[in-house]
DNA sequence: CTTGGATGCTAAATCGCTTTAGTTGCCGGA
DNA sequence: TCCGGCAACTAAAGCGATTTAGCATCCAAG
């Protein structure tokens, strides 16, 4: 037996398939008793919505979507992704709006796949994460003039509404408080240089060790992985006058540089102090326990999720919203240098 | 400027919109010269297909569903759940198959979701996941004769093709380990006892636990949260002959168990042996290092999606795919008993 | 010189629903 | 009594593609 349609409906109740639409959605046009009917029939034969059909008419999709120019495997291996996700879908599936996910080889597919989608009206709108410096693809939302959200600012996100955490403010609190410890030569493991984040934060460590003095304040780059990590932070240890103080920029990478400490005989915290950006069970049970930069990041998921559901909800409205800036979690991973000049 | 659809590429051309939908779909009807025309003027003009006007006509939507009954926060928080994900989404993009996912709150609601995705056509076929005993799901995809890939078996999964690891065959491993190490008292600290793979691992141990003729094989359940674990753990080893070794149904619970027994000043492993099922960088980093039952998560849900692509290809396919068996990884975790038989 | 079958194309139906423009019938007010 | 207006409903036109039936045209075989 075929899927009942609207027009199944309409015969058996012996009306028009305009008033089952009518009735069915809740409008005027149609009589108590003939809405009663035809919800009960409707009820009867097991109708269900068709949504392509409706999607046609230019009706919602009741999905957002969110498309990632990452090897897949990170999903899975940075805890601050896979909490983002649970929390984006907490306050998606609160209204029932889905998530549609894809996974891409580089941004220039992924500017392809929201013209796909937004012209086929696959999606009510987009997440966009990875916020790069002049991001290409923040014009081709706004040309597109879907709903589109972006995480991360301030700024980059041309007219797109964003949710963020201040970057900068977080990095300035890490380098006082190892400024205060007494260090003077702080590393900095970065991600991608095109990371718009990535920026800010080493902006803001160097604008702060200039302002404190500082002896050295270097920033290396990596793509975040943990092997990029590691090789990094044995480049670091392995200078002359290594730093005293490593900011990793995500704890994955924060637990890395630890492994390689350990073999390479550095102390932590005695010779070297570790901070990881974004918090997480890793840094929590590593051992030392990491010191790190901590949030809700399930809750930043949530509270992203409502901005995008208003987005949609009132196209055209433009929302740019500041989240609690992550705090500093002292844990066992940092302590004053040992040697106060050398080591 | 409105998106251009066929008509006006056919428009623009001079052709009918049947030659000019022949063209686009590289389909014989339309000679190479007006193919190429049309071809050329698609691309002009930006033309890309709309979803959801082929969708009507019953073609795919190159999107599988997963619905998941179960509170957001775990995605986040399980390891296993973060890594399956992955490799699922890194097998379907291979072929550029979007996941549309949902969370709901019971297993009725995601039923009802399977009815509308699968009467809307909007998925080609359907994840399912945290197969039940006697799973009401079970029977509704079937009766939708949408393709769908059950995680979980074997068994318990009625015609639908399924992708499982023996979880009898890997819970026997760690018993008969922990057994020559010279353990008799053996607790393991399951999931829901609603799950299939819960109720075989319990009854794996419960049955190898006679042949071997321990003093002691209990099953306690929980809900797989940390707290649940953690509670489990402590009344476990508040008992007055207490366990000498706990088998945790996930990576997160021992981890919460090995935080019990650190705080009640039960010391791991010489007066207590921790195994995990699942394996992750949790039972890597904890300390002591916590000895495992260990797979390639991220293949498996990449070998996951392959099944699913050649069931939407191929309805009416059904594949039933054991997975390597998970093998037994020993950390610090695991010892023989201090004491004989007192503690 | 005719016939048959490709070939290249068009016109129109179809998918399931929404929406607009009518149409009908009834009621109340002048 | 007649008219205006409203409520209830119908018919039909999209929405953007696919697909089928059919129509010329042309070429080759008989």
């Amino acid at each position: 037996m075929r899927r009942p349609t609207i027009a199944d409906i309409a015969e058996r109740v012996g009306v028009s398939k305009g008033a089952v639409s009518f009735a069915l959605n809740g409008r005027p046009g149609v009589g108590e008793a003939t809405r009663a009917r035809i919800l009960q029939v409707a009820k009867e034969m097991n109708w269900r919505p068709h949504s392509a059909a409706r999607a046609l008419g230019g009706a919602r999709a009741e999905a957002v979507g969110l498309v990632i120019a990452r090897p897949a495997s990170t999903l899975g291996v940075e805890p601050f992704f896979a909490q983002l996700l649970s929390g984006l879908q907490a306050g998606l599936s609160a209204q029932s709006v889905a998530l549609h996910l894809l996974i891409v080889e580089d941004v220039e597919a992924e500017t392809e796949v929201y013209r796909e989608w937004a012209s086929a009206h696959r999606v009510d709108g987009f997440v966009m994460v990875d916020l790069k410096v002049r991001d290409p693809r923040i014009g081709v939302l706004e040309e597109l003039g879907a709903p589109a959200v972006v995480l991360g600012g301030p700024g980059g996100h041309g007219n797109l509404s964003s949710v963020w955490a201040d970057d900068r403010e977080a990095m300035l609190s890490v380098v006082d408080y190892l400024a205060a410890l007494g260090h003077r030569r702080i590393a900095h493991v970065a991600g991608l240089p095109e990371f718009l984040h990535t920026q800010r934060r080493t902006r803001a460590l160097r604008d702060r060790a200039g302002r404190l003095d500082l002896e050295e304040a270097v920033s290396v780059h990596t793509d975040f992985s943990d092997s990029e990590g590691a090789a990094a932070t044995r480049a670091l240890l392995s200078r002359p006058r290594r730093p005293t103080a490593i900011v990793y920029d995500s704890d994955v990478m924060a637990l890395a540089g630890l492994g390689v400490a350990g073999e390479m005989g550095v102390k932590v915290p005695d010779e070297l102090s570790v901070v990881a950006f974004d918090d997480s069970v890793l840094t929590r049970i590593a051992h030392p326990a990491i010191s790190a930069l901590s949030r809700d990041t399930f809750a930043f998921g949530k509270q992203f999720a409502e901005v995008m559901l208003e987005v949609v909800a009132e196209p055209g409205l433009r929302r740019d919203v500041k989240t609690a800036t992550p705090r500093l979690v002292v844990r066992e991973s940092t302590a004053p240098p040992r040697a106060w000049q050398d080591d």
